[in-house]
Formats: structure tokens, C-alpha cells, sequence
DNA sequence: CGTCACCTTGATGGATATCAAAAACCGTGG
DNA sequence: CCACGGTTTTTGATATCCATCAAGGTGACG
């Protein structure tokens, strides 16, 4: 793959970490680079897990059709992420991920990858932590969730999208996708009046500027603190977002 | 270790499969057994996590506190389950573990543990699968707790225990644990009155048979009908160890 | 037999889903 | 530039579900 600023996401991603030259080199250089244009999908709930992605550049929206039919939002992804670590070992993909920008990405095919980590210890390491990573968020969505307070919910779901898909402009935190009420509601577990409800209490309180798909964190501590104690990480890694200063955030 | 009955757990566990036998015997000699009684803590929430867990024989149940400070339950583990995994890389562990009946587990310092990974990748391999296990069941269980519907979410609970706790007796499947109204209400993120009134009323109908914390399903197909269709899998793999008959399921 | 922990049932209220309707927004094309 | 249609968003009225509060019952165990 070309060398140049889209390197440094992938070169600072947990994937990467820690490794030697050397490792960091084969991981490149058996990887494949891919384009995907918004609305279009990288793999599909159901298919066959054989691919593995990165992403290097874009946004990525994962999906899952629920029982009840309905599309729910799992997660946006952003530069740096790993996608389907988990998946691999499965039978079929969990979900649907759709890109929601131009969107560039490196893929392993699944066997390849787990030979590489199966010879190479550090790659290993760190699948291993992000995977860990993974099912810890997970744990802890499925904890908020029983938690009642809805404003709760949607605070940490703010705070999640901050670190995911987040630039900071002079205003605060605006979130680079295109997110609908829907997209938030499905997140948390809501429908989409009740976060119009919240969303409108917060504009009026000056915490949020929020408009047709889009949306602007105004009052970045104070959402941190509604989301609750469990969260300040979270909260302070959007911090550092912010205090970096207009980039993507790429932190984990 | 002994090899007794008790090593059979062990042996059919996802951490032993398609080991060569010579990593299966690495594995025993580096772990240490550890007795637990009824009542007593593996590890506390928040302990720098420096051992990982086994469990050979009995039941422990898994809890956290909450951010309001309730104790919340998360999941039972019974023979041949691992524990610890994803916490093994965190700053500390994330939840309680507390045995509930006479409880036998091999334990192995984290970095014994991570070293001998490392070095034998079908050990890698497997953690690996159990990891991603763990994180499609968080997330299912995440997804779950939006589904709006109340008794959605106790049957989905049920079917769980059943898996990791139940035990075929000629009337239906019963939990081996002392599973309080209580237990059964943080796990499915309710009220311990919501959870009675829904159990009163299944066993009314004849689903189950419920008393002071004890459980017995008796109509296994309705509630994992009541559970919804994503859950088909785990009701399959309860009907597994349904058929399997009168054991304790060690199935994942 | 008494005490304690657990469980049940009823009554009530509040938070949020649901239903309904209208307004704001955006792109399009006249 | 303005009118139009579709999508998204807002706001209101109502209904429903579940949490909360209250009181009593039941079983286990000393």
C-alpha cells in the first residue's frame, strides 16, 4: 500500500502496536487494500466469514438485523479500527457493515491472518486485546442498557460516537456521519421520538447543537457526567480527542 | 492434578480442544488446583488481575457493582468454562467471582499463562475462540436487553442458565444453583417483582416450576420459543444437554 | 415455634412507547 | 428564485408497561 498520511492510522492502531519492524511489514504487505463507497457494503450478516478488515480511511456503519426485523446500529467505526476479529472464528458474520464515507480498508483473508498471529506472538497479543476490548464494551453497553435513566443511555451513546467518528471544530465535538434519529435510537435502544425529545431538552440547555443528521457536542463534560461515572473513560478519551485538535480520533 | 471423573470437564473444555496431548499436559502441570467453598471469592472486582481460572468442578457466579452501586449479576460458569480471559490484559478485574456450591479450579499466573500461548498456537486458538465467544455473547446479550419485551428477556436468562447451570431430571431441565428472584431480576435488568409476577404466571401455564430459589423449566421449547428466534442456537445446544441427560452441561 | 430471608400479590404512579399530525429541512426541477 | 415532494424532525395526547411502594404469605432452619 502507499506510504502517506492515511499510514499513520493504521501505524498507531492497537493492531500494530508493539510490534517489530518486520511484523508490522508482513501484516502490510499480505494485506490487500480496498475502496468502498458510501452506502456500500464491506460483508453482510450471514455471509461466510472469510475476510478480515482495518480500516484506514472512512467511516463504517455496522448493522444487525434484529429479531423483530428491525435494522439496529451496533457501532460506527473510524480509522484504525478491526473489524470481524471476533467473526472469524464463526460461522457467518454477526452483522452488516456499510461504509458512510469513501472508505479505504485492508483486508487478510482469515486463515491467512490467524497463521500470522499463530507464528508471531505479538500479533497475537494484540488481537487477543482487542478482542477483549470488545467483549469488555459490550459488557459494559449490556449493563447501561438495564440501567434506566433513558437520557442516561443516549449520553453514553453521545460520548461513544465522539470517540468513533468525532471532529472537534470550534464549537465542540461534531460527529462526521450521518447520523438520524433513528441511527441514535437504535443505538440505545430507544425510538426515535424519545431521542428527539432529549436531543431538542438538550439544545435548549445548550449541550448539543443537533439538526437534520447532524449533530455537534457542545457541552462534552456535561454529557460525560449524565453518561455516568462508568463512563469518564470513555469521556476522557474523547477529551484527548478534542485537546488533539480537529483530527480524526483514532484512540481506542 | 488427579485424574479423576472431575477430569473430564477439563478434558472436553473449549481451552483443551484439539490440543496435542503434550500441551494438554503442559497446560495441568503449570496450573495449580484450587478448592473453593460455597460463599468464597475466586477474585475480587477491581484486584489487579494477575491469575486466570479454570473451573474443574461446581458453580461460581459472576457479579459486578453496578455504577448505583447494585450488585448485579452476570453470568453463572460451571465446569469447563475459563474465566478471566479478557480480563487478563485489563488493569484489573472487572467483576466478583463468588463459588456457589463446593468449587474446584485450575489456576495459572497471567504470564505463565500468556508465555504458554505464545509459544503453542493451538493454546492461542483456542483462547482466541473463547474470547470472541465471549464478545458475540455480550453482544447478543446487549441486543437483547432493547428488545423491549420483558418476558423476552427472562426466557433468554433462563435458556443461559440452562446452558451453564442445568441439569435434565425426568420433569425438565433444573438449575443446580441458588437462583433467588433476585439473581434472575439483575441478570435480565428487571425488578425482582416483575420477575415473580412473570414466573408466577409460566407456572400457571405449566412452563416451569418455581420455588424458593429453585428453577425447573418444564416446557423447554415454549420458553425458548418466548426467547425469540436468535436465540435458537442456545436452546438447541440446552436441548443437547437436555439429551444428554441427566450430566451437567459443559457444552459452550 | 419463632425468626429471617425469600417470595407473592395488589395498588399506584411515572417514564416511555405509541399514535397522530404538523413543521422544518433538502434536493430537485420548473 | 420559488414551488414541490419526500424524508427527517418536532411536538402533543394517550396508552401501556413496568418500577415502586405496601402488606402479607411461605418456607427453611435453628
Amino acid at each position: 500500500m502507499e506510504m502517506g498520511v492515511r499510514h499513520e492510522a493504521v501505524a498507531h492502531s492497537a493492531l500494530f502496536s508493539h510490534l517489530s519492524d518486520a511484523e508490522a511489514a508482513l501484516l502490510l504487505r499480505t494485506s490487500t487494500v480496498r475502496q468502498i463507497q458510501p452506502g456500500n457494503a464491506l460483508f453482510h450478516q450471514g455471509d461466510a466469514p472469510e475476510t478480515l478488515f482495518q480500516i484506514v480511511e472512512g467511516l463504517v456503519r455496522v448493522t444487525q438485523i434484529n429479531t423483530e426485523g428491525e435494522q439496529i446500529t451496533l457501532r460506527i467505526m473510524g480509522p484504525g479500527d478491526l473489524c470481524c476479529v471476533a467473526a472469524i472464528r464463526q460461522q457467518s458474520y454477526p452483522a452488516t457493515a456499510t461504509a458512510l464515507k469513501d472508505t479505504t480498508v485492508l483486508a487478510w483473508r482469515g486463515c491467512t491472518f490467524i497463521d500470522m498471529a499463530n507464528q508471531h506472538p505479538a500479533i497475537a497479543n494484540n488481537v487477543l486485546a482487542i478482542v477483549g476490548n470488545r467483549a469488555h464494551e459490550m459488557l459494559q453497553r449490556a449493563t447501561e442498557m438495564t440501567g434506566k435513566c433513558v437520557s442516561q443511555r443516549i449520553a453514553a451513546c453521545l460520548l461513544r460516537l465522539s470517540v468513533q467518528a468525532g471532529v472537534t471544530t470550534r464549537d465542540g465535538v461534531h460527529i462526521e456521519a450521518p447520523v438520524t434519529r433513528t441511527d441514535l435510537a437504535s443505538m440505545a435502544g430507544l425510538t426515535y421520538f424519545t431521542v428527539s425529545r432529549i436531543l431538542s431538552a438538550w439544545q435548549k440547555q445548550g449541550l448539543v447543537k443537533s439538526g437534520r443528521q447532524r449533530l455537534t457536542i457542545l457541552n462534552m463534560p456535561r454529557i460525560a457526567e449524565i453518561a455516568g461515572p462508568s463512563l469518564e473513560q470513555i469521556a476522557a478519551t474523547a477529551s484527548a480527542a478534542e485537546r488533539r485538535g480537529g483530527g480524526h480520533s483514532r484512540q481506542r
